[in-house]
DNA sequence: CGACGCATGTAAGTTGTTACATGATTAG
DNA sequence: CTAATCATGTAACAACTTACATGCGTCG
């Protein structure tokens, strides 16, 4: 479904980048939806050049360092659109180690669940509290609403990441409970 | 890190199994937080055979039709445990395309934003009865609760997914609400 | 006897990860 | 000056999907 392809035209369509630049966003604000390494990052790049999507002009960083700063075509804006237009069918459920592990929990003594499941909790509640954080600065966290921003994406996005990190760690406490009264 | 392999060994670990069982029980029962097609089953299911870790006997199913039953070695079972102790990090976050599009929203009309976030509620919704439906069949959905069955496994990854699945609807309603009364 | 499900496999292609490879710039 | 970050790429491999390919069993 090519979905790279689209993300990283969504990206550029909200400012110029490089390939450097959609490797930090992907890696630091994306990464609760989507992500990708830097070595499937360039050779999109040059695919969607190829393909007429997106087109560069090499900027000078210092004295030596080019760097190519992409933006969209109109091609590129136009198949962009078109796919956000798209409706599609759910996709299939993600897939989940640790929920595969818990379906075969008979397997397991009563300490090694107890272990695993407290272990995951402390590393959801960990990463809930960064999530938090970073909802604490967000400009929409004051309650403005613009919907025509960036911005508004942003929020809704990390309010539905944090959602999901508080009934991961709903699940995991019910369970811890059920497991320790057993 | 294989985690084909050690789903196919824990399967196994609970009865002896053809690889049509597997593909019927992945996409059936563990389609919730795992699955594979049997193109990817097979090829797994021959490499485990070549690693010790299972073995299989023929069996006829009516007058010609031959099928192999698997069933796990020594080997394949101290592996499967030991994969089920280990301990491991947070995954990454699995990738999300609609809530990639949600990211984007600035990039659609009012119009389009709704008819996308009620599409995918609609969508949502029909899942979840049937996850709800399954839920009403299972036997430990009375209360009993004896951990050391696999109906144990079976239930709280169940649980897990209906509470997944509501968080999901309570944020696209949250959204849409909010998108409504701008 | 026809349709659907049982049963097993391979081939080609896409997506994504890990490792290899190189060099410039900037902040302390 | 040196470590971290900026910057761009390729190669090999692993995981997964789609399509190709075949044939038996069972129910109506």
């Amino acid at each position: 479904m090519r979905t790279l392809k689209y993300a990283i035209l969504g990206l550029i369509n909200r400012g110029s980048m490089t390939g450097y630049d959609l490797m930090k966003v992907f890696n630091m604000e994306l990464v609760n939806f989507w992500y990708a390494k830097h070595s499937q990052i360039y050779p999109e790049l040059k695919k969607l050049s190829d393909e007429g999507l997106i087109t560069y002009e090499t900027v000078l960083q210092g004295e030596k360092l080019e760097k190519k700063l992409y933006s969209l075509t109109e091609a590129g804006k136009e198949a962009f659109l078109n796919w956000l237009a798209k409706q599609d069918l759910l996709e299939p459920t993600p897939k989940d180690i640790f929920r595969l592990k818990s379906y075969f929990i008979e397997s397991m003594t009563k300490e090694e669940i107890l272990s695993q499941f407290n272990y995951q909790l402390d590393q959801r509640k960990e990463k809930l509290k960064k999530l938090e954080a970073t909802m604490i600065e967000h400009p929409y966290a004051k309650g403005i609403i613009d919907i025509v921003t960036p911005e508004y994406g942003d929020y809704i996005v990390l309010k539905g990441a944090i959602m999901r990190e508080i009934t991961y760690i709903d699940w995991l406490t019910e369970c811890i409970n059920e497991i320790k009264n057993y």
